[in-house]
DNA sequence: TTCGGATGGTGACAGTGTCAACATTGCCGG
DNA sequence: CCGGCAATGTTGACACTGTCACCATCCGAA
């Protein structure tokens, strides 16, 4: 219970409410769904009255947006961690691939903003859509690496790319929207085991 | 115009008003996106009170489960239909996971209901959940029928549907939320050359 | 022909996004 | 040190939505 202001003032003012708006709206959508998000029912939990999101945020469409920037940063410093110290190409991507299902997994709620929400790019800030720009890129030069190794540094590195998000993008999804029995997600590295599985089904 | 009605009755009752509630809020998910349905919107468009619905469907969600319905109802005939008088079994797989993509993009007011929609079981008419299964089954028993003629089929064929199932399903996704250019869909049997490309990408 | 169930209409309620008008606060220049 | 301004929060309102209880109308079967 050690939130609202730093110093106890007045609390009249919150604090940090933008940050906790992202965090609370991040803690309904898991609870009661993309649908079931509300921003009275996150200022209600903030304490706060039902019309103080708009100091922060213009738009619910614009809580929505800060949340996909979050989500995709996260995502790439979830691919770098993931790559950083493997040097083999295809191990790179694979890495990149585990990565994103992980996250996905990890953090349905951004995941499912991320691509579930359907809201136009004109609401996003730019930094935001610099990030998704960013991740798509990651996987982009991954592949294109993967390429170059394979002496086919020459061939357009879109269609490959494109490939292997639909096959990671896919199966993200499919656990997300529970798809997928949860049965295949029980046990340690379960998620790693099964994102494998499927990349190598298609490397036979 | 040539709606509501089959007699020129009273016009108090619409004739077939559940049908023609499908149809509409199908349009509207067309219009304005999933988050943009609303029943009352929906009875306006047909010229009805905004509770008419409910006679029809106990719920907003219900609605949707019929929706669903609907989708994989057609989903199920566009696979059935692309896979007639294909008999080697590969190109069976390939020719319904064309169908696949091809019904995302032009149903995509369906896709997005059936797979995008974060609703419980519990609203869903058997028939619509049976209908779900269904689809699911046909690629089961597609992929199960190529590992048989490739003399593996004595293995779970489950790993390969869902590899496959991830690899056509995330292309889909992708499509249908504008994640990939529209260019890539541009012109005549785009989305099966698309598809067929990266089909092959992992078959090299 | 009559009557009951199926279908549609009205009005109400709570919850939501959003805005305008007002209140409180922290802070920065004089 | 202080006075005012911009940032932040509050209150009250509006239109819209899902949903319900209650009433109206109509079709077909007994």
């Amino acid at each position: 219970m050690a939130q609202r202001r730093k110093k106890p003032t007045g609390a009249y003012h919150h604090g940090d409410l933008r940050a906790a708006l992202l965090t609370t709206a991040a803690a309904v959508i898991r609870e009661r769904g993309l649908h079931g998000l509300s921003l009275r029912e996150c200022a209600r939990r903030l304490g706060v009255s039902h019309a103080a999101p708009y100091r922060h945020f213009g738009d619910k469409a614009a809580l929505l947006g800060a949340l996909i920037g979050e989500g995709f940063r996260g995502l790439l410093a979830a691919g770098h961690a993931a790559m950083e110290g493997v040097a083999d190409p295809e191990a790179r991507l694979h890495a990149y691939g585990v990565a994103y299902v992980q996250y996905a997994v990890d953090a349905p709620e951004h995941f499912r903003v991320m691509f579930g929400a359907e809201l136009e790019e004109k609401v996003m800030e730019p930094a935001d859509t610099a990030a998704a720009d960013e991740a798509f890129e990651l996987l982009r030069t991954s592949v294109a690496a993967l390429l170059a190794a394979e002496g086919r540094g020459d061939e357009d590195p879109l269609p490959g790319t494109l490939a292997y998000w639909s096959l990671v993008h896919g199966l993200a999804t499919l656990l997300v929207d529970g798809r997928i029995p949860a049965e295949h997600l029980a046990g340690e590295g379960a998620v790693e085991r099964l994102t494998r599985g499927v990349l190598e089904h298609w490397e036979r």
